[in-house]
DNA sequence: GTCTATAGACAGATAGAC
DNA sequence: GTCTATCTGTCTATAGAC
């Protein structure tokens, strides 16, 4: 007899948590609001994570968990390329602005070294254009790359640009991301124009 | 007998506001920070600005003032073109970390539709994309950019790669911002690979 | 595991003296 | 134009009952 996977008060509390620092970042967020959202108090929040800070840190460390899983049943990892790659981020987080706006907004906070997201999104930073390169240095092997291109360069432009054009969409509603994005990327292409 | 033109304590007050906003945005930040950088007490501070929302909109509209002075200073408006345009800017702001801070944080804390600088920053990206639609369609007329690009595209990209390139620049400190941005630029250009 | 109560610090804004 | 004093509200975190 199997034990049906219940959702922990935990887990939800993450899952609340990110939705409402999405919209005012961490700073200005109150662990009341969290709290008042989950339905209930704040020492009762205060109860599964000791600080604010460890809650940020949960809830972005949640995310990155949920991605990478998501990632590993959507792509076959000896088959990516830079465009599969950036098509099935970029779909992805079309569906999920609220996600997109959290990343935006606490990456912009944690530039500050004393947030205690900094770290956090330093060592991503550095780690997403690393996984990036190696990607792009593949396709250039397979040929579907320019090779007169630098991987490390093309690597932080297309992050560049996928962070870039987020704060557009987010703003604007009239920014076709995954267009864009694809229109982009293929330009890297060999026998691209 | 000219008069010297001498810094009003209102001008002094938003230029070190400027400074604090940059490191820890608008909403993290107290205006009893401000003040104590200025040197006077927080009501002292309230009297050149009734509230904080004021204050935060004053400093984001001097530092645009000032920009436009000074491009209008630098590029002569009839020869603007988007190579000259984006290396005037990128070289700029390579020596205004604390102003690219200031920009990249409040647009990101801006989202929030309750934010003061909501109306302002949307408001802003239309506007710095209209502009530099106009630049591109002029280079395409003068044969300086390809005509198969759609301008409004050409410039929403150039300005993603900006504000995505500046966050990693902040971030990182090993990015070459100036280098990245006019290698993307070229790309554009007739006659490129 | 969740609550009430509260400590202790700090917020933005106002009143009124000088 | 700048100050001190203060109002009123909010914040994170803790203490301790249940």
């Amino acid at each position: 007899m199997t034990i049906a996977p219940r959702r922990t008060r935990r887990e939800e509390i993450i899952e609340i948590a990110a939705r409402v620092f999405a919209k005012t970042g961490f700073r200005a967020t109150s662990l009341a609001e969290v709290a008042a959202e989950v339905g209930v108090s704040q020492p009762g929040l205060l109860h599964h994570f000791k600080t604010k800070d460890a809650l940020i840190l949960a809830v972005l460390q949640q995310r990155d968990a949920e991605d990478e899983e998501w990632m590993a049943g959507a792509l076959d990892p000896d088959d990516v390329t830079l465009e599969t790659w950036v098509r099935v981020i970029a779909e992805r987080n079309l569906g999920q602005p609220g996600l997109v706006r959290l990343f935006t907004l606490t990456a912009a906070e944690s530039l500050d070294a004393d947030h205690p997201a900094h770290e956090y999104f330093s060592q991503r930073h550095l780690h997403s254009r690393a996984a990036l390169t190696a990607i792009v240095r593949r396709d250039q092997e397979a040929g579907r790359v320019h090779t007169d291109l630098d991987p490390e360069v093309v690597a932080i432009e297309v992050l560049a640009m996928m962070n870039g054009l987020q704060l557009f969409w987010l703003s604007a509603g009239d920014v076709d991301l995954v267009g864009l994005l694809m229109a982009h990327v293929r330009r890297y292409r060999t026998g691209a124009a």
